[in-house]
Parts: structure tokens; C-alpha cells; sequence
DNA sequence: CATGAATGAGACTTCATTCAT
DNA sequence: TATGAATGAAGTCTCATTCAT
């Protein structure tokens, strides 16, 4: 297949960024793709020029998403040396992508766990990709006996994945903006959490 | 008007608790109320003789489930005087309810806590109430001296809860059943994460 | 068949008078027999304990006051000599029944007519009678020279009735509640256009 | 948005002019969509492409024909010099309504006009316009010494409206067609009807 | 007579998807 | 590519009527 041409790939992508607003106002079962097509400004039946179906969008935002935050994890794997850093450069990663786009990370975290249940399971594998690159980390580091072994990897990817997301949909469902402090503030106490507990 | 008969009561019952296996088991917005209906064994139109809408349903289903959680999370808080006791015994509380009833607890988690935007506020402020109740708990803790008080007691109860609803989630995604053994090896580890971290 | 005793024709009466209060309200098709049992005071399946359907109640409504009119009609015909007379009677009739039960007047006329268009015409016939002794009344006059032959019977028929209908749906369509001396006036009015004309 | 392509406003007018047949034999509430659907032997969907709803089509019925009789109106008014003559342009323009297209006219009448009450108020507004411009040829022509005075213009107007009305229902729930020389008879007799009375 | 729970056919409306232009 | 008219399956909710008590 030939690449696309520029501009269709432009037309493409503008549906896709409209996507993301629209499901992010009014959820995925409840946006109509007409809605995404007036968002984009092009005609109804172009969306279905570009994707094959409604579905097909949601799933596109976030694979491609996903793949993104799975070579992140990769990468902070691999540049930092303590596991405390690798979780920081995580966190960070997360947090940053929720400031710098939260419409999108509110879609694939509310809208991709709900569609787990209602469609197929087929994200289910690419989400525990994640949990599976984290949990290595812990190992790792358990390994090199900076942390721990009571807990195990998988338990404590659970935490922390857990924790960030929770820290993302409190964000999410706030009616007041996040400021920037906050976004800092988050990062850190992501870690210290994880790492030291609340007992310290 | 005088207290439903016992007989009423109990078909409303059969309903709601036809509705829980329903939404578990291809979520809220693919369910139909037909499905309900031939789950439950009734004719259609008496579910909306029980409720005025398919939503109404699941809203029951939570508001009922979430109250008592909240007295839960309450009688934990008086029933011990450690908060890590008070901190396990509402892990312990939450996990049990999946043991009891996972289809319950998805319906719960996947349909209304993680899609609580979608619906109206209301349930927002319920979900709220919980993290005030743990925020509370962490914070007398602090004051004790038992907790530290570098992380807040507000981000103390996202990590609790985000982690316990993180366990619980990848239960229901799980393709395997869960052992009894690995619901008790959880409540401790839930514990032993959130209050001593993983570099413990 | 033994005539009811009075406490079941009461009731009868009484689920009779609500459909009158509803239908004027709601209009037939957007009344429920709920609404009319609620209305009642009774029971929602007592309503069908006395009539058979929800059609069944405008019919009885109809032909229990059709008749009454069919017979002032006659009685007015019998104890005035004068046509104008008799029109003037048969007019007092309808205006005072209205000023005595507009809610009533209301359902007959809006309700009624548009049934007849909807269900069957077993109404029509029934309606065709007050015509018919309208236009003989006219007739006779005719004969006698008090009326001019130049508008038919039939005709005279349509335009008394059409006007006094046509009285009567301004008020049932206005906001304002109708005067006492506005009753009397158009009684009057309503002889002197018939009978005189405009241009008098 | 640009007017609409010649092929798409004539969908629009093929769907009501089936709904004219449709609610003509049916009555608007007894009357499905489908039926309509069918009978512009269009999909179902495409009712609802040009119109927010079944009522919506009966409102735009009404308002397309009312419109064009309150000008009729107008231009019977300034097309005559005597009042009679006025009076009887509009008779003659509602009657050769009803030759045209007898199903639009009792659609207009039996399913809005004598049913304003059951939609907003809306129509009613509209309904009156034609009252007050009937109601101020004949104050006119009281104050020129044409009609005299005892009637007043308001009431004038009831009577040659109710009159016309009432003559097309006669026609309307006929089982008999209406021959041509009826049509042309009773426009004389309206006129004479309403202006030189019964006693003539 | 009286009650109101139970039934289920039907109607409106929505909207993903297709297709002719 | 681009448009938006056209399709029709599907789902929610209503409500007249029945029936067991």
C-alpha cells in the first residue's frame, strides 16, 4: 500500500482529534458520529470514508496511544538506573500526557475500560503489556534488593497503575482546572506513595 | 402510602438482581431491557412498573450497593483502633463483596465508578463521600503519628482506593477464577503496599 | 337486568365525572385510564369493572348528554310557538350546559368530533339527529312564512349549530374565564345573527 | 446552509403529502409513521430526516396552509369594495380549498383546528389572526352603514367562520361525494346566510 | 366490589451504516 | 475524495387491558 498522500492523512487525523473531543464531552456510547463528522467539519459520510466503523476510532485512539506510553515505559526503563526513577519517569510521562492533552487520556482511560466490558477483550492484552513492563521493573529492582520482596511485581504494578490512574479520573470528574503545581505536586507524591508508603 | 408487600417487594428484588447479571455480563449500554425482563423470568413491562428507567436501575443497584459501603467503611472505622487495622478491614469489606457477588462489583465498578461522568453527578458526590471517609482515617492517623504526614491524607485515599479498585478490576477482566486464597493473600497485600510502600 | 344498586351507580358516576375532568384536562388521547382512576379515587381496575373500555367512557359520556339535548331540543320545539323561540331555547340549552359543566361541553364538542374522525361514526347518526330537528323547526317556520325559503333547511341547521358550536369553542379556547352577562349576550346574539343577519 | 436541492425539498413534500393522506383516513393520533413511510413509499428513517417528529408534520401542514388562507384573506379584502362581497371571496377560497384537496382541509379542521387545544398554543394565535381579520372587514363595514351594529364584529366573525366550518365538516363525514354544484351553491348560501339571516 | 400487579403489543425515535452522485 | 440523502434495524418506554386475590 502506498503511504497516504499528506493532506488525506490531515483529513484523517482532524477526525480523530475531533473524536476524541467528542467522546471525551459525551462518552463513547453516546456520541453520535455525526457529531464527530460536525466537530471535524467534514461531511458525514467521510468518517466512514477514513475508518470503518465508530468503533474502529475509539480503537485507534487508543492503540495508538497505548503503543506511544509502552515505548515511554520503555524508555524509562532504560534511562534511568533506580527503580524509584524508572516509576518517576512513568508517573511523569502519564501526568504530563494528561496535561497535555486530558481530553484524550480521559477517553482512553474511561471510555477503553468501559468498551473492554460492553466489546471484545481485545485491548485487555495491550493494557496488561503495560502492567507486565512495570511489574519487570519492580522485579528488577527487587532483585537488586532495592525493594522489597513481600510484595509481589504483579501486585505492586497493580499499585502503582493504580494509584496514577486514580490520581488522572480524580482530575478527570473535578469540575475545577488542574493547576500546574498540582501536576508537579502529583508526580512526586505518586512515588513517595508507592515507594514508601503511608507508614513511612 | 403503605409499605411495599412482601410479595411486591421480592419481584423488585428478582429484577434488580436480574439487571446485576445482565449488566455484568455485556455492560449497561448493550443490555436490553428485554434482557433483563427474560433474565428475571417477568414480562417487560413490569420492569418499568419497578422503575421508571433502564438507568433507574442501575443507579438502585449502586446507591444500595454504595450505602452500604458506607456504613461498612464507618463500622470499620469504629471497630478498630490501628487505622492499618481500619485500613484492612474496609480492603477486607470490598473484597469480600467481590467474593459474595463479583457480578455485582463489576456492574458497579466498570459501569458507574469508572463512567461516573456520563451519569449525572449524583453518584460523583456518593463516590466522594467514600474518599472522605478514608481521607479521614489517614488524617487522624497522621495526627497520631501513626501515618507520616508527607503524603495528604486526600492523596493517601486515592492510593487506597485506587489500589483496591485496581485488584478488584483486573479480577473481573481475569479470564481464570479466583482462588479463596488469593482474595486473603490480597487483603494483606493491599494492606502491606498502601502502608509500608515498595521500597518498605 | 335488575337496576344497580345505588352505591355501584354512585361509582359509575363518579369514574364518569374524573373522565370528563381528565379529558378535558389531557384530552382523550393523551388521557390514561391511570390518570382517570387516579382521578376517581378508585382503583385502577375498578374502571373497567363498570365500562369495558377507555373508548367506551366518551362514548357514554357523549350519548348520555346527546340525549339530553336531543330532548331539550324537542321539548324547546314543543313549548314555544315562534321559530325564533325555539332557536332561542334550544341556544339558552347549550349556553347554559355549558355554563353549568364546561368541562363537560368541552369533551363533547373537541373530543367527540375528532373520535369520529378516528374510530368508528356510530356518533355521527346521533349528532345528524339534533341537525334534523333543527332543520325541521326551520322548515316548519318556512312553511309559515315566518322563515324565508331561500336558505334550506338543512342549511339553517348548519349555520345555528356551527355558530353555537363555534360560541361555545372560543370560550373552551380562551384563557379567560367567561362573564355571566357574556353567557346572556350571546344567547341573544347568537338568535339575532341567525335570524336578522348582518346586514339586518 | 443554501436553500435545498430541488430533489430533496420534493422528498420533503412527497412525505407530506402522504402524511395528508395518512392523517386524512387514520387521525393524526392513529396514524404510525410507517404509515406514513408507506405511504410516500420512502424508508422509515427519512421521515425523521426532514422532521423532528410526527407532530412536527402536522404543525408544518397547518401553518403552510393557514398562511396561505390569511392572505387569501387579506386579498379578499382588498380585492372587494362591499363587505358581502369580501365575505364572500373568503367562503368561496375555503370551499375551493376543500374541492382542491378535500383530505388537506379536514386534516386542517378536525385534526388542529378543532383540536388546538391538545398542541401548544401556538396554533391558536394563528387561528385567531383569521378571526380578527374577518372580525375587521365587518367593523368596517359597520362604520360605512353596510352591517348594522347590534352584531358585534367579533361575534360577526364566529358565526360566518363557524358557518363555513361547519359546512365543510358536513362534507367532511359525509359518506356521499360532494358534487360541484353543491360547491357553488352553498358559497351563495353562506354569504346569504350570514348577511340577511333566517327571517331574511 | 375492589385492588393493583402483571402482561405484552406497539409506537416513536435514534443512529450506524450504505450508497448514489 | 467528498457529500449528505437514504435505509431500516433496534431499543426504550407507554399504556390499554387482564387477572389473581
Amino acid at each position: 500500500m502506498a503511504a497516504p498522500s499528506t493532506a488525506a492523512a490531515e483529513k484523517r487525523r482532524v477526525i480523530l482529534d475531533a473524536a476524541v473531543r467528542v467522546f471525551a464531552r459525551q462518552g463513547f456510547h453516546t456520541s453520535r458520529v455525526s457529531d464527530i463528522a460536525d466537530q471535524a467539519g467534514v461531511a458525514y459520510g467521510l468518517v466512514y470514508h477514513y475508518f470503518p466503523s465508530k468503533e474502529a476510532i475509539l480503537d485507534t485512539l487508543f492503540l495508538e496511544r497505548w503503543e506511544f506510553m509502552l515505548s515511554a515505559i520503555g524508555e524509562a526503563d532504560a534511562a534511568h538506573g533506580a527503580a524509584r526513577e524508572k516509576l518517576r519517569a512513568i508517573a511523569a510521562f502519564i501526568v504530563d500526557s494528561y496535561r497535555h492533552d486530558p481530553e484524550l487520556m480521559k477517553v482512553i482511560i474511561v471510555e477503553v475500560t468501559r468498551a473492554a466490558n460492553t466489546f471484545g477483550r481485545t485491548h485487555l492484552e495491550k493494557i496488561r503489556d503495560a502492567y507486565r513492563l512495570i511489574a519487570e521493573i519492580v522485579a528488577r529492582a527487587q532483585r537488586e534488593g532495592a525493594f522489597r520482596s513481600e510484595v509481589t511485581p504483579e501486585f505492586a504494578a497493580l499499585a502503582f497503575y493504580g494509584l496514577v490512574e486514580q490520581v488522572l479520573t480524580g482530575w478527570i470528574f473535578d469540575s475545577a482546572p488542574v493547576g500546574d503545581d498540582q501536576f508537579e505536586r502529583s508526580k512526586r507524591m505518586i512515588v513517595e506513595t508507592i515507594c514508601r508508603g503511608l507508614e513511612g
